[in-house]
DNA sequence: AGTCTTTATGTAATCGTTATCATTTTAAGA
DNA sequence: TCTTAAAATGATAACGATTACATAAAGACT
């Protein structure tokens, strides 16, 4: 019993052995089970380790095993959207069926905060880093990337790096949301941007320039418009577009937090307005708004296993996979036009 | 320059040491910066620091300095639920201004894992354990506990240990969306339960139960159903309602996968009925969804300061905190019936 | 019985840091 | 200039495990 007031001490390797009456290596021999140890000498180890409650401690092992942990790095902007948790969920479950464990760290939506937060992870000596990014120049990593520490890029490539990366297919999925509105006759189609600055939005922007280009009509840069999801700003960009004396009768977003704030500040906007969204989300079924979507559960799995891959053979030509989209009709991109 | 074919090694500070001319200790009371070392010197080895590239390796320093690390383990079912993800972004938040990394592991909903993935989580010597507890039973914790390790339980408390936890009004809540209906003139309020084994399902039948009993109101047990969230399990749940001779004027769900599900599958109920849904959601506004109430991400921040309290003070009596809950009236509950 | 394997165990080096203690150098005071 | 205190640096032992190497014990075979 420990005195009152301290803790009993965590039992170390060395307890164990005493306990057992052997050598510190020959209880790690039978701890690990591998090597040829006596029977009887075995199971002596074993309980005396139940008895003292013993716990391998694995910052001891990884250290003297080479240094490098079971844990992969996973760096995001925040947990607090979903998109990235499902990314997050998708990647986990992969990571676990290989005996690794995720170590999940954010950003603040910060792009300057990122090389720190990346910093951190590497210190810890993960065996691999998944990366959304938020920095518009990674070659801060390129030392590390030299190292052969995997590194993999979700949702958003790497600036001034090579390195493996995952994305959508942002140009060709925007396409398919401007098209099926022009199919319906809609020749005013307006944008409803996020930050302008993230390289998804400027590829879907491009989509969009393509698919009207595709069917000769001209841009208006009076239809594109730029929001935060905060309903303020919500209220004035649609308010830019509404007020127009030759208003859009189509709107597509570029992700599913705008659609989302518009369907919660502009209900009213969808009896007059054709609508496809950027991402599903939960409930647009119900609420019967077309969408382009992908499945972001997948795509954290498909980066796990890039992730595996790369660890497994360190100096193959890095990949870039591009995940498909779909668009999902469910009424609300379907009003056509006369 | 490294051979063709094989990475060139990382630098260790023995490395950056030797380029500096310093011996191993001053390197490291320069890196560390808080020791006194001639400002020549120090500028000197952080030069070499930054020409090797050098990362300080985290697990040989977390070794040295009594074998515990800056990461806290969070244990929970299943990372898809965005329930559980915004109770880690509000953890995440609190952790990350302490300096500490979150380690994120899942059960796989599985009860039986839960001890090996608590194991795993000891082992990397996490400074704190966030359970979101699946097992029904936690005295395999009774050792750890002794050794002063923190372990927070989250959203349902612990079983044959004493350990800190945090929780909802799960009783008080429901009882709130029952009162309120019982207001509106509902007699016949039925309750669609989630999986009947769990503490947070049975704390809220209790609260149903209480709420009708205080308005002198028999239990009708045909009036409590159970069902997973899969689309059919619903289906075979509401059925078995809507069938009864005497059907019920109002519904009360236990959780919001239930609340969305039952949506999603039979939204024509709506019209019939009057619902409540306990835990909010998102497009539950547009829906007019009325809904107990409570904000995960509160939980998680309540949660990790918790986490910060023990850690500063690991012998103190271990806390239960309960958070309160709130109906927000929207329209679903607030039918009446003459 | 003596040599040779095979099997079981022990000794000690190692992983990359930090921290203690000892030592050298520099500065300060008389 | 000498003494003494203060500041800077170095040598080395930890931290807790794993593992290469060495040795002891136990069979196997002539």
């Amino acid at each position: 019993m420990a005195r009152p007031g301290s803790s009993p001490s965590r039992a170390r390797i060395k307890d164990v052995a005493a306990l057992a009456g052997v050598s510190v290596a020959t209880a790690s021999r039978a701890l690990a089970n591998d090597s040829k140890v006596a029977e009887a000498t075995k199971t002596r180890v074993l309980d005396s380790a139940k008895t003292l409650r013993f716990r391998p401690n694995s910052i001891a092992r990884d250290l003297r095993s080479g240094g490098v942990t079971t844990a992969i790095g996973y760096v995001i902007g925040d947990l607090v959207n979903p998109w990235y948790s499902q990314v997050a969920a998708g990647a986990e479950e992969v990571f676990r069926k290989a005996g690794l464990e995720l170590i999940v760290a954010t950003t603040e939506s910060d792009p300057e905060r990122e090389p720190l937060v990346v910093k951190t992870m590497l210190e810890r000596r993960v065996q691999a880093l998944l990366i959304v990014p938020l920095s518009d120049d990674h070659a801060y990593l390129e030392g590390e990337r030299q190292l052969g520490t995997p590194l993999i890029f979700v949702d958003r490539p790497p600036v001034n790096l090579t390195a493996d990366s995952i994305v959508l297919d942002n140009q060709g999925g925007m396409g398919l949301a401007v098209s099926a509105l022009l199919k319906n006759g809609h020749r005013r189609i307006a944008l409803l941007g996020g930050q302008e600055s993230l390289w998804t939005t400027q590829q879907r922007i491009e989509g969009y320039r393509f698919a009207l280009k595709d069917s000769k009509i001209e841009f208006d840069p009076d239809l594109v418009v730029y929001s935060s999801s905060a309903l303020g700003d919500l209220d004035r960009a649609i308010s830019k577009l509404t007020s127009l004396s030759n208003p859009p009768t189509a709107l597509v977003t570029t992700h599913n937090r705008l659609t989302v704030g518009l369907l919660q500040t502009h209900k009213e906007l969808l009896g007059k307005i054709a609508l496809v969204g950027f991402d599903d989300f939960e409930l647009a079924d119900l609420l019967n708004i077309s969408v382009i979507s992908h499945d972001p559960q997948e795509l954290g799995r498909t980066a796990a296993e890039i992730t595996l891959n790369r660890i497994k053979n360190p100096l193959g030509v890095p990949q870039s996979v591009v995940i498909p989209t779909r668009l999902i009709a469910r009424g609300s991109g379907e009003k056509t036009i006369r």
